[in-house]
DNA sequence: CTATATACGGAGAGTGCCTCCGCATTGCAA
DNA sequence: TTGCAATGCGGAGGCACTCTCCGTATATAG
């Protein structure tokens, strides 16, 4: 058998509730958490265009199971990402907590490049998966505009940054240059360079 | 039956060659054509999504004769959008000639920003086909480099545009941007008017 | 221990890209 | 005009993928 020996590093919010009152019954808790992990290494391993089925062999499930815990794709790939879309969260209020306003938005815009870098899965489907339905609400790209307009306002309040573009204009730039297939390091921190120069207001 | 009654708007390069000296059957070059504005009605009736058995449909032809004329969608997608690239380069050089650099680049950029407004599909495939077969040489996607190249190189050397950037490395911001499916004729003009001044050399 | 809500899992429906190959058509040559 | 390759046609079907349905199995409450 293919069961992953990964001793569960998903604690998943524990004393979850069904809806009746009932607990979770403990073999749906098992599987879904071993999809998670088994969603994290396929992806790690095949690229974005891995399938749901390789996914739920790994897992050791069958693919109904997959569908029941996620009903679609896009809802496996954000609970992959979900600790790390916290986090970007996180560094950005980090970030305008720590420094001046216009450092703070040059701090988290580089966080978020070396960010998309590894995750390029994440950000590619969240992409394709908004592009195809785009009134889908997705909880992870809420947060991430939500971190982009928290450095953006904050900079834009101490009158370091152009007041004309807000946190989702923001995203649509960074978030699209670094979904690009081709993106390097040395390419994304010069083109980062230039969209700080032109977001920086005219001294 | 469901044959358009267009009057074949493709003239398509006459008097074609096969590799023996032989001439292109004129059937061929019938359902070439017929594909060709099939694909560009139905594209622009469903969206980048449309299948391929839709257009061959619309054609009055069947997948078979669809594939051997164009062995992979991304190529139907650059035959439909073969004249608009072709104008995207011819812009650029118009630009270059006829007006001072740093104009030239600002006229061309916004050239493309309308054009990509229009032509949102042939950029998501372009982006999409490229992505999932990075060595795959696409004609169209180095003509529109091409044309960045064409129109930065040459503030570039007039001093009016910074050093550090090339033409795939701006291409790839704001073909990414464009591609964006939320990109609005504002928003799009509000983040040129910014890639702009991050692109302006320091005064 | 039993009953029942809950979850499992795999067959298969639906869709889309692309291929294969027997048949039809075309255009050159005699 | 007619014969005959060469060339092209087209749709059945292979393959891969997402997602659903439902009979079966199991965990938990009482």
């Amino acid at each position: 058998m293919l069961r992953p020996v990964t001793t569960s590093p998903e604690p998943a919010s524990d004393a979850a509730q069904g809806k009746n009152g009932r607990a979770i019954r403990s073999d749906a808790q098992r599987n879904h958490d071993r999809l998670v992990v088994a969603a994290r290494e396929v992806f790690a391993l095949q690229g974005s265009d891995a399938s749901m089925e390789a996914i739920a062999l790994q897992a050791g499930v069958g693919a109904g199971t997959l569908y029941r815990h996620f009903p679609k794709r896009i809802d496996l790939v954000e609970a992959v990402y979900q600790n790390d879309v916290d986090e970007l969260l996180i560094a950005a209020e980090k970030a305008v907590a720590n420094h001046a306003p216009w450092d703070a938005l040059v701090d988290w815009l580089d966080a978020f490049l070396r960010y998309s870098l590894g995750k390029r899965v994440f950000l590619t489907e969240l992409r394709e998966s908004f592009e195809k339905n785009p009134q889908l609400r997705l909880s992870s790209r809420e947060r991430v505009e939500q971190s982009f307009t928290l450095v953006l306002e904050n900079a834009q309040r101490a009158g370091v940054a152009r007041a004309d573009i807000d946190g989702s204009d923001l995203m649509l730039l960074v978030g699209g240059m670094c979904t690009g297939p081709t993106l390097g390091r040395a390419q994304g921190e010069r083109l980062l360079a230039m969209v700080l120069d032109g977001l920086r207001v005219a001294s």
